[in-house]
DNA sequence: TTGAAAGCGCTAACAC
DNA sequence: GTGTTAGCGCTTTCAA
């Protein structure tokens, strides 16, 4: 074992030939203790350097002041802004996060479940895996009484409190802004249908094209993964069938990989064929046309995630919230927003 | 309270008419237990999905099986890579790890420190925030005789372990680059030279210019911050100023931000400037042109650090290690390339 | 106002 | 092989 010189409690009160109830109590404001030795416990405290070991004080109290965090990537720009977020609250309530990431693997998400268990969180924040179909060990918690917070990617099966992004508002005002710069065959690349979130965002596409008396076209609607690596066969694909003059991208960087291949067969972006993306990050800012894209409010969201939490901490027994965050239209490509 | 069922060893014991000790052993996989108990025990254990409460073990123990890391901000590809690394590691042997963020902030870092101190980490992982220039709160560490070690941005001047990503040679090969692909006045663009990074890329760019026959000219040295937002501003004046034909940019965010600012002038990029950025972002490949850029390994240093402190977890008292991690230089521009 | 004592869940030295 | 006991550092009830 490793020498590391910690004062405890006991240390403080031989010194002051007091017990350790009295530190303990001096210690934690308590009124019963008479004014001298409350401060002599604190100042011999303050010169002695004094932490209070919060393993103890977690087995004490059962309740360990962690928050369980889990996403299915780290390595990705929303998740990273929703963690700072989710910290940002955490912190101001004395509380620390643990953070686990599943890989967007079911597997990694049910033994996530388990770390967060055996380290006795007091509650976690959820973003699903896209692998997730079954959600039994979420089930678990809420029978335990656990809080349970998701976010983003949520379990619309489970009776639990959510933040989610307005998917449907969001690309309902994309589509009608591609609608809106003259745009007439719409391309829409989505995702799986089993998530939530792209299951809302086609619905927000099919509606706007029909509030403007365009017709919805499955045709017109790739269905593909995130990650797609095959964002250049697609591409071509769809540019050779439907000689779409506006596309709705699953996302920022399937959007900048559409671009560099609609460019490569001598189309102009966004002339011939205008883009919306979805996240804004970082670089469709810099890009050339810049990228006009929805920025969906990670950072809020994991705030309000949080909140959410602490509420639902603090009141036992409270009923599901559902929580809706706004997001944002972030207009760019300037030569056709001055059409 | 909130209520949430949890086997302890106690109930195991109570159910099977032993004494916790014996269950704790059977459980732990000790010898002398005799097989017919060690099963009973098992199985019960699994019936009832005991899990050991982790708390309890890291209090008796001494040890809570958590490494800290303290890194600038997660919202930042690099650091995020490099948590992923030590993650991977981490789980390996069986402990997890507990992140905070500095914000780049010396009294941040400082505030985090003791967090993990309180959370009674078995170590800590740690890159320096930008502001820090006072190391006591990491020394204090060592004097603990904790485990700690650096990575990327080290505390050069602390007698402790550190990896890092070999920052002269990839400044040098970066610049050679430049030479070769036949740039003449190539800029460099600086980080502040406290950072021990951006001083050993400095001399790397130094070297690589005086080895050519080229001489190093202070003047041609922009020193700014990371994050600038002064890029549009500085990026002009040194177009007027020193007409470069090659850019050694502070990263690729900087390097993207220039581009748009050359471009914007009627300059062809790489024609009229080169660039090379640093770090190998994701979007470099998609932006046109596509990107030159020094791959920094994050995950593999996270992995290095993660695996450095585990030995030093594992042997006490044993001598700081240096360990460098090479990097990459991807090239692309293509146009230039074909020169 | 203070102290004694019990206990959170676990491990380990010691005894049998 | 198994049980008893003590103790990790803290909080809290009860009694004084």
């Amino acid at each position: 074992m490793i020498t590391r010189s910690n004062a405890t409690i006991k240390d403080i009160a031989k010194r002051l030939g007091v017990s350790t109830s009295t530190v303990s109590r001096a210690i934690n404001g308590s009124q019963d203790v008479s004014n001298k030795t409350k401060e002599a416990v604190l100042e011999l405290a303050a010169q002695m350097d004094y932490q209070p070991n919060t393993i103890a004080q977690s087995l004490k109290n059962q309740r360990t002041n962690i928050i369980g965090v889990i996403i299915p990537e780290t390595v990705n720009h929303f998740f990273s802004r929703a963690i700072a977020g989710i910290q940002e609250v955490a912190s101001t309530a004395n509380m620390n996060i643990m953070v686990c990431q599943s890989n967007e693997s079911q597997m990694i998400e049910m033994n996530n479940v388990r770390t967060l268990l055996n380290a006795r969180v007091d509650g976690v924040i959820v973003s699903v895996s896209k692998e997730t179909k079954e959600y039994g060990h979420f089930q678990n918690l809420i029978e335990r009484k656990m809080p349970i917070i998701f976010f983003d990617r949520i379990a619309d099966e489970l009776e639990a409190s959510s933040v989610q992004s307005d998917n449907y508002d969001a690309a309902f005002k994309a589509t009608k802004h591609l609608i809106e710069v003259g745009c007439k065959r719409i391309v829409r690349v989505s995702g799986p249908q089993n998530l939530y979130n792209c299951k809302w965002r086609l619905k927000g596409y099919r509606d706007a094209l029909e509030s403007s008396g365009m017709s919805f076209d499955d045709d017109m609607v790739i269905y593909t993964h995130y990650h797609a690596t095959d964002v250049e066969q697609y591409t071509n694909s769809l540019l050779d069938r439907y000689q779409p003059d506006g596309i709705f991208a699953i996302n920022d960087e399937g959007a900048m990989k559409m671009i560099k291949v609609i460019k490569s067969r001598g189309l102009r972006v966004p002339e011939d064929v205008a883009i919306v993306g979805i996240n804004n990050d970082l670089y469709g800012e810099y890009i050339e046309p810049s990228l006009t894209s929805i920025e969906i409010p990670a950072y809020d969201m994991g705030k309000a995630a949080a909140n959410m939490f602490l509420e639902s901490f603090q009141k036992e027994d409270l009923a599901p919230q559902q929580r809706i965050i706004k997001s944002k239209l972030i207009k760019r490509q300037s030569p056709i927003e001055s059409l």
